[in-house]
DNA sequence: CCGAAAGTACGACGAGCATCGTATGATGCA
DNA sequence: TGCATCATACGATGCTCGTCGTACTTTCGG
């Protein structure tokens, strides 16, 4: 069932992302984390209202002000986007992403490290998804 | 100018990975390449004309049948999509992104082996952005 | 020379996105 | 009680995307 999310459009994704860090939410708290972003507070309460329609959303109106969360978690989603963009762009090929990524930006040396230790783990026992928290 | 190249759509993406498969090619030659899309000729045409609008396709018309080409290459594009995913979903975190995309898929033997002689590059030199084919 | 075939140009359309204005309902305080 | 405040609901708008139909132009075989 978690399947069959769309995949939600940029505006959407800021409101997730406001959603993953602060935890549950209402518009209010979500739209005054996204002040830089200059949107009204109809605008996010709608589009917050359209993404619990979608599926994207969950919302708690036990009390006044609705309390929203995501439907799905951070890693799922982004467990999709790499798939999608592999696809879209890649040709499937893993590797291609990962090197074009590591080639993209200059990783800082902890995240090469950390990089080289999920190779080791791999390596060491190629069963393992190699398990993110 | 280069620069200020719109990201592609969905269709556009498509299109464009026939013309980095099939080089220099003309609507008729993408549309037959796109089969599968089921997508008709004139829709093909206009999107490419589009495309050639936006700066993202340059065409020749010294024949009767316009032969079109990207204006940008693959690799160029890969790292946009790349940054461009980086920015929306990860934080701008190179790690977690390689991360998830390696514990996502499988990678073969192969394709971590390509991933570890890039990352002794890395740490070797790190000025080395990395170049790849 | 003429018609069929194949090409380009272009307008229109339906759907979805991001946006907001406005209507309406609930809360709480002077 | 009544008013300001804050919430939700919802319709409308302008834009982009993907799609296609249709009109016009060029080419080539007979």
């Amino acid at each position: 069932m978690t399947d069959e999310l769309p995949r939600p459009t940029e505006a959407e994704t800021a409101i997730l992302s406001v959603l993953w860090a602060r935890g549950p939410s209402t518009v209010r708290q979500v739209h005054d984390a996204l002040a830089d972003r200059g949107t009204g507070y109809t605008t996010v309460l709608k589009l917050m209202q359209i993404m619990a329609h979608k599926g994207l959303l969950r919302r708690d109106e036990s009390r006044r002000s609705h309390v929203y969360e995501p439907t799905i978690d951070q890693g799922a989603m982004q467990h999709r986007w790499v798939d999608d963009l592999l696809e879209r762009g890649f040709g499937g090929s893993t590797s291609a992403l990962v090197l074009r990524a590591l080639s993209s930006k200059r990783a800082s040396a902890a995240e090469l490290a950390r990089i080289r230790a999920l190779l080791d783990a791999l390596e060491a026992d190629p069963d393992d998804g190699g398990d993110l928290g």
